[in-house]
DNA sequence: TTTTCATATTCGGTTTTCCATATATGTTTT
DNA sequence: AAAACATATATGGAAAACCGAATATGAAAA
């Protein structure tokens, strides 16, 4: 009954319909919004990334990416101590281009977090290549 | 300080931004979403002609017409007794596309009230051109 | 001018969302 | 095994969204 990897996977409960309600609603938040659009320009973010990329609390950020995940736009992986967070490979196109032009449009959203991203001293691993 | 068209509009504080989070906020109800589909795709609609395609309240439809419109997604025209809303042409491109890409991919929100609404005996007026 | 019809708003209460704080879980290091 | 670190969840309370019912507003008809 116990398996091994993130908890709330291991239920199998959450794991989202990707329809447009619950697309719109996990977007419908500023932090969340920013946050997806900042992972997708990344590739693969890790929680303590994006708490320094946003000044925001390390709980506030795992909630707010439990419930992209939960929508079924993100995926994580965990890689030792770290989980890695990335889109989500089987979006539905709808939706990757709906993203696609959400960030074309407000490249705004992730600038300062990009900067405090950048200038962040020691990160975890794989941004170099 | 009293103006002659509909109340909300004439204090001219509500009209809203279309940022991403206020457009995304619009959409993330259902009734709303289906909403601006149907009315995008009838071109126009009046309140209770959507009163009647989702089988709502009057007072239902219209708060969540007046959030669509705060959001700038709709515009309103009065026509004697009925207000009718559309598509606000002056939508960002951005969204336009994402209106573009839900209808498109989610043509089942709109199925029943569709049908509903074609059923409708005496509807007020301009759906035969 | 009264009535009627279409629409908008207000009101009180319920549910949902959000947050900060505290704590639990899992991994690595010592 | 203990400590340290990264992440997730629980908890309690505040704020926001939502609803049904009642009412107000505006236009048209009688």
């Amino acid at each position: 009954m116990n398996r091994d990897f993130l908890y709330q996977q291991e239920a199998g409960l959450k794991l989202e319909d990707c329809s447009p309600v619950t697309v719109f609603k996990a977007l419908s938040d500023e932090l969340r919004l920013a946050a997806l659009l900042l992972i997708r320009g990344q590739k693969e973010l890790c929680v303590c990334e994006l708490t320094e990329a946003f000044a925001v609390s390390q709980p506030k950020v795992s909630r707010h990416l439990a419930t992209l995940r939960e929508a079924g736009l993100v995926e994580t992986e965990r890689r030792g101590q770290w989980v890695y967070y990335s889109v989500n490979p089987q979006l539905p196109d709808w939706v990757a281009r709906i993203l696609d032009e959400t960030a074309q449009n407000n490249k705004a959203l992730i600038e300062t977090p990009m900067a405090k991203l950048q200038a962040m001293a020691e990160r975890p691993a794989p941004q170099c290549p």
